[in-house]
DNA sequence: TTGAAAGCGCTAACAT
DNA sequence: ATGTTAGCGCTTTCAA
């Protein structure tokens, strides 16, 4: 038993393919009783539009490429939740590659994409990607591709992220409003614009409160549990320790409470704890985790939706990039409640 | 600037096509000075085969389908990376869709692939699905498709899964070795085999120790941290309640153990609490959740080999329906260390 | 070992 | 409003 095609569709009504095409994808100049008896005999045929043969000819896949570091990291799934929703809205298809943060799995990710003819490209950048070339190839391919979460300005690709900046601020604010006076930052990799960002916001923000920048309160992690603990003990080693970190992650972060919980230092009445990411575990660690919320689903929503504004302008020339940021929100729960607490 | 063509590479080398396209995928009978000249041109042109045009005349799209509930749920995330590793190392495509739960979008999402001609579907049943009547229309066009977690043997479809029954015996048996003697169990739907199969595998783990099985004791929740609150107080209300319980799920366990702290019963001294899936935050909350991990990326993994298995066998009629059981994980934690501790 | 030729199923330019 | 024709880029007989 094969799969009916146009042509069977064709004789059965008595019509040509050329018609036939036409009834199915609803063109006007078609008349409404050709189009009746076209679909019925579609429907009768169980007929189903073979999408290969029709890209090859309309040179349109109705497929979106997302490269994501990896699927098993939350963040990640829940963006891919937010392109999926619109992608299916607008009738694309989501080919998923994971980079396993390796850049050449992501390099291979776009030819693959390349060679499967994607109508466009989404893509959070793996930490080990260091040099750009490859997205360049993409670029003067002219393929839409914009950035998401892990961007990179100076490569001119649109993007979608969050105001880490505005977060890390917003965070270290939070722990100065709540009367924590020494505030210390546990970093991330700052090759990564996302925790630079973050490193910039929390300096400000101890600025614009009058604060001096203390290097010394300022650890070098690489977000991770692990990384957490050794920036806590590194702190607490210190002639004048600080009383509260704003951990650059929700994993450093818990590394951050695990060893103060070890240490017997209460959390938040002698030191204040506060990460970024909201992952799933914070709600229900004792104490609850403090965090900034990254918008994952909206992110993944507006990274594609940009990019299909992308894929319908082209040819058009207007060759504006365009960065979205979104805008990130405070959590306050207890590990950050407070002195007083 | 286009893309390159074998045409193009044929013209550059001065043969055919035909040649190129032979040289290309590493014919046999072509001489390994053509392969050679027509990898060097391909290299130098830029070339990447069009995946579109080479499906439409192959019949084969090297493209796997796979309907997971939600890519924002951990677990299949996990599993989606291990399908990603495998499907990757095969030179397979995965093309991703979520079916939200629900059996409409479901039967859209296998549509979709009839559409997109992929080479094999791989599905994780939604919860909401109680009519099967889409997969038989994907068996009766012979697509391969394999079940994967959330399945139904009745359809005759191959499949993987943990062996939930052995899990939940595992779980209540260790719980009855720690010291427990009125073990409960909060249930989830038990119209998904998943949750069945848990609730016999406890029922056989009391009977095995000579326990009776007392109906009072099964709570029947659905599956999240409300339902676990919600069990736990019933339990609690009762004139002899039970001093463990085996959650069927860490969501509902988490639920448990909030309930329980809040009511100030220690854990695990006073009760003991084990869950199922080895949910992330297992490992951090207060105390830590003794639990029964279900070998996600292992599952992804199998789950796609027995894919490309049939995709291979295709036309062999080798008819025999695969089923392949993976052993569950016990992970034993605070929650459950005993009334001694 | 290579070439010639056909065709996968669809769409689109051109014609009527 | 519909038919005719060509062709997307590749693979695969068949022939040499």
């Amino acid at each position: 038993m094969l799969r009916a095609t146009i042509t069977d569709i064709a004789k059965e009504v008595n019509t040509t393919a050329a018609t036939v095409s036409r009834a199915l994808s609803n063109h006007p100049r078609i008349s409404e009783k050709t189009k009746r008896s076209v679909h019925a005999a579609a429907v009768k045929l169980n007929y189903k539009r073979d999408r290969v043969a029709s890209s090859l000819r309309s040179g349109k896949t109705h497929l979106i490429g997302v490269i994501i570091p990896s699927a098993e990291i939350n963040f990640f799934g829940s963006v891919v939740h937010g392109i999926e929703s619109i992608a299916n809205a607008h009738g694309y298809g989501v080919l998923l590659f994971q980079s396993n943060e390796q850049r050449a799995y992501e390099e291979k990710g776009l030819e693959n994409f390349l060679s499967a003819r994607v109508d466009g490209i989404l893509v959070s950048i793996a930490k080990d990607t260091k040099d750009y070339s490859h997205f360049k190839q993409i670029r003067s391919r002219r393929i839409p591709i914009v950035f998401f979460d892990r961007v990179k300005d100076e490569l001119g690709i649109d993007s979608v992220v969050i105001d880490d900046y505005r977060g890390a601020f917003m965070a270290t604010e939070h722990l100065i409003a709540r009367g924590y006076k020494r505030i210390a930052h546990i970093s991330g990799p700052l090759h990564l614009k996302n925790f630079y960002d973050r490193l910039q916001g929390y300096k400000d923000a101890l600025k614009a409160k009058k604060r001096k920048v203390d290097q010394t309160l300022i650890y070098n992690g690489n977000v991770s549990i692990e990384s957490g603990r050794e920036g806590t003990r590194h702190f607490l080693s210190m002639r004048n320790p600080p009383d509260a970190i704003f951990a650059t992650e929700d994993f450093t972060a818990l590394g951050v409470i695990k060893e103060l919980k070890e240490k017997g230092i209460r959390i938040p009445r002698q030191f204040g704890v506060i990460g970024f990411a909201n992952e799933l575990f914070g709600e229900h660690i004792t104490p609850t985790l403090s965090t900034v919320d990254q918008q994952t689903i909206q992110m993944g929503k507006s990274a594609l939706k940009l990019l299909l504004n992308i894929i319908d302008k082209r040819g058009t020339n207007h060759e504006t990039k365009q960065k979205v940021v979104l805008d990130p929100l405070l959590i306050c729960r207890e590990s950050s409640a407070g002195k007083s607490k």
